[in-house]
DNA sequence: CGGGAGTTTGAGCTATCTCAACGGGGGTGG
DNA sequence: CCACCCCCGTTGAGATAGCTCAAACTCCCG
């Protein structure tokens, strides 16, 4: 059983994984869990890796990484504290798919395989509550599917910093600032496409002031304008001859 | 309870939905089931309906698909027999993010989402089998967004045929056939292309001698080959300057 | 005060889309 | 039963979004 404080154990105790289990119920479950603390850009486990560990994010926060067989990266998702990472160990006998890098110092709990399979067996509600969670991923990834099919760059982009600004965004006066390091190149793995690319439309959009663009940060002067870009209800950044 | 065929019965016991359940738990669990049976082209639910209840495909086939903003199909999946479809209404709720439409004459079960997550919570098991699953959906879903964040059309549409031909392909001879109906539309939408350039592709292909593509039919005479082009490992179709 | 990682920008290229026109086969209604 | 029509498919030509490569620039940090 890994030392949680008392707000630890209120924040999981919220998670939907635990929801409509007694605090006892939730008490029992977390004796079986491991406690991992990694620093920023280290991981939790490597693509290929036997998958025998599902994660839950206490703190910081996890980048799940695809690369492909020519060695291109893809940003599958962002982990923000209280989501479950790694739950292809769910299933027994493969390998996690993907590789899980901690964008800033994380803690994380898991739990081995078998542990799950038990408890959620003499828990129904964790299991039910697994695979709504589960659900839901599958919806959001189907969503970020389509996008990349039918959308331009620039929209999928204005869609992702508007995501990142939901999941984590911290309001700073007027503006929000995406509270993460960030650069061209991770958006460009998050939407598909490349940095300079990323680089060129983050510009135009930093020339109409709708963001403030800096080295690995990003700000959204004008969230309500980038809703209208990812609606193409609006102008674009007019790579190619933009006017100032 | 749905009056089913000892076949059918043995065929859904099989389901991953219902592994380790015992017969007498699956009939208490197909009472709660009504059955649906729809002709090709017409749909079981669609984008924007409220979602009550979760299908399992006995016969037949099914297309999801999701309709952008725009008007553009895209089609996230094809359902084949014992595979469930609408998950989402096991979030209540909600609505369904997408039109599930019968591309053959298609039987299905349903289940009430009230009784599903009572059902479950009575066999976790089933519970336990419906998360799995999701989490197998995921991957695949992860699997092919890195495909269409990376890879040509062409490989796109080799990795679709190949996947195409795994799950739903007969051996005819020495070639494979993809037993349903399947036009140069449906698969640019699959892969997030236009029919033009899939119809280019395939005729590519066709005078190269590895498909034979016909009115809404595809064969397959050299998978081997379309899995080279798929992994990358292998000439193009070269739509450009094809020397014949 | 380098050095390097991250970023910007230009120029050219190309895979793919778009639009337009034509072709063909099979189902159906007269 | 046959002709017509419609849907599906093919192909060409041109346009273009976004990629690639190269080079320079700017912080930040030691």
């Amino acid at each position: 059983m890994p030392n949680l404080t008392p707000e630890m154990f209120a924040k999981l105790a919220a998670t939907p994984l635990f929801e409509g289990l007694a605090q006892h119920e939730i008490e029992q479950v977390l004796k079986q869990a491991s406690q991992l603390r990694l620093e920023a850009d280290s991981y939790f486990f490597y693509q290929g890796d036997r998958a025998r560990r599902i994660y839950i994010l206490l703190s910081g926060q996890i980048k799940v990484i695809q690369l492909t067989p020519e060695g291109q990266q893809v940003v599958m998702r962002m982990v923000n504290p209280i989501e479950l990472f790694g739950c292809i160990a769910a299933l027994s006998g493969g390998e996690y798919p993907a590789s899980a890098q901690a964008t800033k110092d994380s803690l994380a709990l898991s739990l081995h395989q078998d542990d799950i399979h038990r408890l959620m067996g003499i828990y129904p509600r964790m299991a039910i509550n697994a695979f709504q969670i589960m659900v839901k991923r599958t919806h959001e990834l189907q969503d970020r599917y389509r996008e990349l099919a039918t959308e331009t760059v620039e929209r999928r982009l204005a869609h992702t910093l508007l995501r990142l600004m939901e999941q984590s965004g911290v309001r700073k006066g007027k503006v929000i600032l995406l509270d993460m390091p960030l650069s061209r190149q991770d958006l460009a793995e998050m939407i598909g496409s490349t940095l300079y690319t990323v680089s060129r439309v983050l510009s135009g959009w930093e020339a109409r002031g709708f963001v403030e663009a800096g080295r690995e940060k990003i700000r959204l002067v004008e969230p309500a304008t980038l809703r209208l870009i990812a609606e193409a209800r609006e102008f674009s950044a007019d790579l190619a001859h933009a006017p100032i």
